[in-house]
DNA sequence: CTGAAAGCGCTTACAG
DNA sequence: CTGAAAGCGCTTACAG
C-alpha cells in the first residue's frame, strides 16, 4: 500500500505514536525485552506492521556500539575449495544472526588492504581472512591493534598468536604419498603449487614419506605451477615427459589433480590403471571427476564452519585463549590412485 | 602505538581538536571537498593519521542517508557457474566503491527471505539476486515497494518489469543441439535439470533444433536430475542403458556434463570418440576436464559484471528504463563433442 | 573559507 | 512497567 515519499523514513517514533507508547517502549519491544507486558508488545508489533516500519540496524548499531556484520575475505572463489569454505563460513555466521561482508582478493594484497580498510570503516564485528599470497606477517598484529577479532584461514601468517583454522597439510600429503608408496610406486611426482606456507607444509609431508622409504627426493619430479586446473594440466604434461616416466603423482590440491586428469586423458592414459594420482582437499567435484579422484579429505565446508565458530567465540569472549582448528586429513580412495 | 581503551572511539571531533579546526572542516576534508584549501586539508589529514582516526561509515551513512553496501544473494556457490558470477559482481561493485553483503540461500526460499530482510534492515543500497527455486513472482514488486533497486540474475521471475541479467538459454541450447545434429547424431539425450524457467528455456531450444530436422522429441531421452555432478552422473548412466543407445547428449549445464563425463569413463567410453557431449555455461573448468568439454559459452564472470553494472546504473538513475542483459551464447568446441 | 546548530534513527541508563 | 533525556559519529545547510 501507501505511496510513500522517499524523504521521511518510518521510525520508531511513528510506531510509538501509532501504538500510543513512548519510543523507548518500542525499542524494548523490538529487542523482545521481558520488561514489556505481552499485550503492550503485541500492540506495538501490530502498529509497526501496519505502518510498514522497518528496523534500521545502522542506527541501532551506531548507538549501541554493536555490529552484526562480519567481513570474510577469500582469495580465489574459482577454486571450489574456497567456495565450499565460504559456504561453510556463511552458513554458520547467518545461523548466529550475523551477515557477511564478503570480498574477493584474487591474491592481490593491495586489494586486500582496500577491503580490509572498508570493512573496518563499516564497523565489522570481526574478520575471517584467507590471506592473499604476499600478505605481511604483521597483518595479524595490525588487525589486533584495531581491536578487531580475526581468524586466519587456510594459510598461516607466521608464528604469532592468532586464531586459525586450516588443515594438517603435512600429515595429509604424507598419507597420500604413503599410499602411493604402499602400492609400489617409487617414481612419484609432486604437481602444482608455486609458493606459500601451504606448499611448504605439503612438500614437507611428501619428503617425509619418501625419506621413510629411503627414496631419494628427486627435484626433477617436483613440477611447480599455479594451483589451478591449467597448472595441473601443464605439470602433468611435463611430468609425463620425464625419463623414466614416473608412475604416480601427488597433487598440490584437487584442482591441480583435475587438470592432471585432463592431461593424462589427452595421452590416452587413465588414472587408476596407467598412472596413480592423488589429490588434496576432497572438494565435492572429486567424487565425480573422470575418473573419480582419490584424495585427502579435509572437509572444506566444515573447515569454514569451524573458522566461523572460532570467530564467534572470540567475539563473545575476547579474552579467551587462542584457538586453532586443524582439519584431520583422511585418505579417501576412489579410482585415480 | 597507543593502548587505547575500548570505550571512547576517535572521532572527527578529536581530529578537529588536533588540527585546530572545526569538525565540519574535518568532515569536508574527508570527502575531499574543494572548499578546503590544500594546506588545511593536509594538516587535517596529518592530524587524523597521527591520532589514529578511522572513518565510521555507519554514522556517515546514517546521517547522509546513503549506503555503500550492496546485497548479493546467490543460491549455489558449489556450482562454479555461480561462483564465477559472484566474482564478477563483486569485482565490479568493489571497483565502484561499494562493498558486498553476501548471502547463500542454498535454494531455500525461507532463508532467502531472512537475508532479504536483514539486508533491508542493514540499509543496502541495492540488491543483486539470483532467486532460489520457488521464489514467488511477486518478489520483484515487493522489493520495489521497499524502494530498493534490484537486479534479478540468471533466473527470470515472471514477466514483470525488473532489471535482469542472464543468458539466452533457448538460443544457446539450440546451437548446442544443432551442432550435434550437424555431426549426424539423431538419438540425442537431454541430461539434468529438474525445474525452473532456465530448464524450460533450454528445453525449448532443444526441441526447436530437433523439430527443425524433423526428429521426433523422445521423452525417454530427457532424463531429469539435480543440476549437479551427481545428477550428471546418474542421468548419463541412465541414458546409456536406453535401447538403442543414444550417441550424443546435451547437458543442462557444465556441471552436469562433468558428471556425465565421469559416467562415460566408468563404462570405458570417451566423450568425443564414443559419445558426443555438450555442456552449457563454459565455466573455467570446462577447458581442462577429461576430456575438455565442448559447451556453450555465456561468460559467467561477465554476466556478473553486467548485473552489477545495471544495478549501479539504476542506483544512479532510479527513473531509467528497465535494462536487460542477455549473454549471447557462443558455441565453443573442444573435445567432448 | 570555517564555525555553530540541527538531526539521521536508534539505545540506554535513570526516574517515577 | 513506561517516559524524558542524552548521545552514538557523522553531514549538511546556513551564517558570517
Amino acid at each position: 500500500m501507501g505511496k510513500e515519499k522517499t524523504t521521511r523514513a518510518v521510525t520508531i517514533l511513528d510506531v510509538a505514536a501509532a501504538a500510543e507508547v513512548s519510543k523507548s517502549t518500542v525499542s524494548l519491544v523490538l529487542k523482545n525485552s521481558p520488561l514489556i507486558p505481552a499485550e503492550t508488545a503485541e500492540r506495538v508489533r501490530e502498529a509497526a506492521r501496519k505502518i510498514g516500519y522497518v528496523y534500521n540496524s545502522r542506527a541501532g548499531e551506531l548507538r549501541g556500539k554493536t555490529s552484526k556484520t562480519i567481513g570474510v575475505i577469500v582469495n580465489d572463489l574459482t577454486n571450489p575449495f574456497f567456495a565450499e569454505i565460504l559456504v561453510g563460513v556463511e552458513r554458520k555466521l547467518v545461523e548466529a544472526g550475523y551477515i557477511v561482508l564478503m570480498a574477493h582478493t584474487n591474491e592481490d594484497v593491495e586489494r586486500q588492504n582496500t577491503v580490509l580498510r572498508t570493512m573496518r570503516e563499516q564497523g565489522a564485528a570481526g574478520l575471517v581472512l584467507c590471506p592473499a599470497y604476499g600478505t605481511p606477517k604483521t597483518l595479524t598484529k595490525e588487525v589486533e591493534s584495531w581491536g578487531m577479532p580475526l581468524v586466519v584461514m587456510v594459510r598461516t601468517l607466521g608464528p604469532g598468536k592468532y586464531d586459525f583454522a586450516g588443515a594438517d597439510n603435512e600429515r595429509g600429503i604424507y598419507a597420500a604419498t604413503r599410499h602411493l608408496l604402499d602400492a609400489g610406486h617409487t617414481r612419484i611426482g609432486f604437481l602444482g603449487g608455486r609458493t606459500g606456507v601451504v606448499l611448504e607444509q605439503r612438500l614437507k609431508g611428501f619428503r617425509a614419506a619418501l625419506a621413510e622409504r629411503d627414496i631419494a627426493f628427486d627435484e626433477d619430479l617436483l613440477v611447480a605451477a599455479q594451483p589451478t586446473r591449467k597448472g595441473g594440466h601443464e605439470t602433468m604434461s611435463a611430468l609425463l615427459d620425464k625419463k623414466p616416466r614416473p608412475t604416480a603423482a601427488v597433487c598440490y590440491n584437487d584442482v591441480v589433480a583435475f587438470g592432471a586428469l585432463s592431461a593424462l586423458g589427452e595421452r590416452g592414459l587413465r588414472a587408476g590403471q596407467d598412472f596413480a594420482l592423488m589429490g588434496f582437499d576432497n572438494v565435492q567435484d572429486a567424487a565425480h571427476s573422470n575418473p573419480p579422484l582419490s584424495t585427502i579429505d579435509i572437509r572444506p565446508g566444515e573447515l569454514g564452519e569451524h573458522a566461523a565458530a572460532i570467530l564467534l567465540d572470540r567475539i563473545q569472549t575476547p579474552a579467551r585463549a587462542r584457538q586453532t582448528y586443524l582439519a584431520d586429513p583422511q585418505l579417501v580412495l576412489r579410482q585415480s590412485g
